[in-house]
DNA sequence: TCTTGTGGTGGAAGCGCTTCCACGGGTGGG
DNA sequence: CCCACCCGTGGAAGCGCTTCCACCACAAGA
């Protein structure tokens, strides 16, 4: 039987690697000094025990958290009540445990950023992931957190965020439906609020602009549901659209299905593409743009343990997937 | 501005409740001896100081962990590898949001026990949520531990766990298909080692059997991809076929796309039912069956927090949704 | 009246870690 | 050769909570 007896903690650390629990606990925190001799020491030691620091007291020694919060603001939590927020909790809960933390969901009104300063506050939390936060949700934390903990965002504007590089995913697929010889390009939008959404319309108007074409907008929300309606809409007011991209899979599933419930003919008459390549696009040939959630996520995690709340904007490649309906 | 000052301690709600600290604990953890007046002091300063335990403090204090660890078997891992684990593990941070403790995510090769008893050690762990685990996996949990944190499953067998009511949802969907006068009826099942699998085969064979029809069964393992395949497998070796129903509508929705690419008519010549009823099912229009995932992973979550390890076999209802597919 | 209980209570010792601080023995310069 | 100085070190004081244990009333039995 492997490990009947305790964890081994600090203290048989230090005492078999001969050293005070002080200078083992500097050695293996990698802060204060520490001479060469006792640093290896200490991590042999370590090792031999299978040492494993006790998260709960680390946590209360240095007032710090004990798990990372994943917020999704109220506003935009119906809208992301897909699959979306589900992948992004779990590639955070994986780095997490790998961290000896473990990882929180809350469903907060981020235009009110006071709860999610209490949040900051709280001596739980050791870390926030905010999904799609604007500035001034992003900023209340380390304001009222006096900069104990670290929060980064997922897909917001102009401050340290991780996301997929929306506009250059955006501008491939449009990109690809002229190449394929459409020119009356359509797009359903995302939810209109989101930063990510502002990104991919820009890079659709450039490209649409670049073709000479007039652009063609209707506001989605990333659901399936409007992404039913918004390509009746698009097909009533643009009758001669050739071919419609939506900013999510869903949506354009959701356009897909309904254009050939009408009788149109894709991609005959109308190419459709989304973005996201969820596992559903696959199945139903859409074509469509990779969105790396997990890997996101996962880096917004590491940057949050880290405390490297200062990141720069990070942006994930997309890549085309080209199937039948495009 | 709310909060500035530090959150209160213990030592904060005791003073201003003019009691010890030993007392102020004992009512506030419930456990120990109290005075009907003590307690509802003790009680009043802690709502009044906002009170909230600190979570790491007393996990070190108990020895107890401060997360609980959602283990999802190896084996399974690839075959779960769909929205599924998402929604367990988001639901169960939600709830354990709420409890101060965080979860994380580990897959483990459930077949080789050893593994899940040193995560069962290990001092951060406060309890676990098994998906489907097995007999030998749940029973090493309490074991390994020496009962000091509670296992429970979402989905096995005859042990402790939680799960939608498999047999009766799967009765329900072949039910419907009969009831709507169909007379052979396939099914594409779930990985075949998963006890829920096992219970669905049950059930279906039950209905087909009263019905006097022959079953007709094709392994799958929940994906889309596998129900395409098994679709064209079921019209090749039974070619007179008229309805088939997966146990999970990625399959479900794989054997449609299938059957339909193929030139049959979907729902005229074959039915197509499915289980879950996941977001996309209403989309493609396919009869299935309700799945409470994120009710299940509540409670689980529940009840491992509250310790209830003897929890019985809890069954969510599953109630049929119909629409045009079958 | 004097034991024996009670049920309620507070003091204090940890849980395992970090970190402040004082202290030692080596360097270098004067 | 002595005094700074500094690097490396260990002692010890917490972090906020739980829980053992001794202790104090009282109330009830003898």
């Amino acid at each position: 039987m492997v490990g009947k007896q305790r964890d081994a903690t600090l203290d048989d650390v230090a005492r078999l690697a001969g050293v005070s629990v002080a200078t083992a606990s500097r050695v293996l925190s990698g802060r204060g000094p520490a001479s060469k001799a006792a640093r290896h020491r200490v991590a042999s030691a370590a090792a031999e025990l299978h040492y494993v620091p006790h998260a709960a007291a680390r946590a209360l020694a240095t007032r710090s958290g004990t798990r990372i919060a994943v917020v999704v603001g109220g506003q935009t939590a119906h809208v992301l009540n897909d699959p979306y927020v589900g992948r992004v909790v779990t590639a955070t809960a994986e780095v997490a445990a790998a961290h000896e933390v473990g990882v929180s969901l809350h469903w907060l009104p981020l235009h009110d950023p006071a709860e999610l300063g209490r949040l900051a506050e709280h001596r739980g939390i050791g870390g926030i992931v905010l999904l799609n936060p604007t500035r001034p949700a992003l900023d209340v934390v380390p304001k009222s957190a006096r900069g104990r903990i670290a929060a980064i965002g997922i897909g917001s504007r102009d401050v340290p965020s991780f996301d997929v590089d929306n506009a250059a995913g955006t501008a491939s697929v449009v990109g690809h439906l002229f190449a394929g010889g459409r020119r009356r390009v359509a797009m359903i939008t995302g939810a209109p609020w989101l930063p990510c959404t502002e990104r991919a319309v820009a890079a659709y108007r450039r490209v649409v602009d670049e073709a000479g074409a007039p652009p063609r907008l209707v506001p989605g929300d990333f659901t399936a549901a409007r992404g039913e309606v918004a390509a009746a809409e698009i097909m009533t007011r643009w009758p001669d659209t050739d071919a419609v991209f939506a900013l999510g899979d869903l949506s354009a599933l959701g356009a897909l299905s309904a254009l050939r419930r009408a009788g149109v003919d894709v991609p005959g008459d109308v190419a459709v593409a989304g973005f996201d390549d969820i596992a559903f696009a696959a199945l139903s040939r859409l074509t469509t743009a990779t969105h790396p959630v997990e890997d996101i996520a996962a880096g917004a995690a590491t940057a949050v343990l880290d405390r490297r709340t200062t990141a720069p904007l990070t942006r994930y490649p997309s890549t085309l997937v080209l199937r039948e309906s495009a």
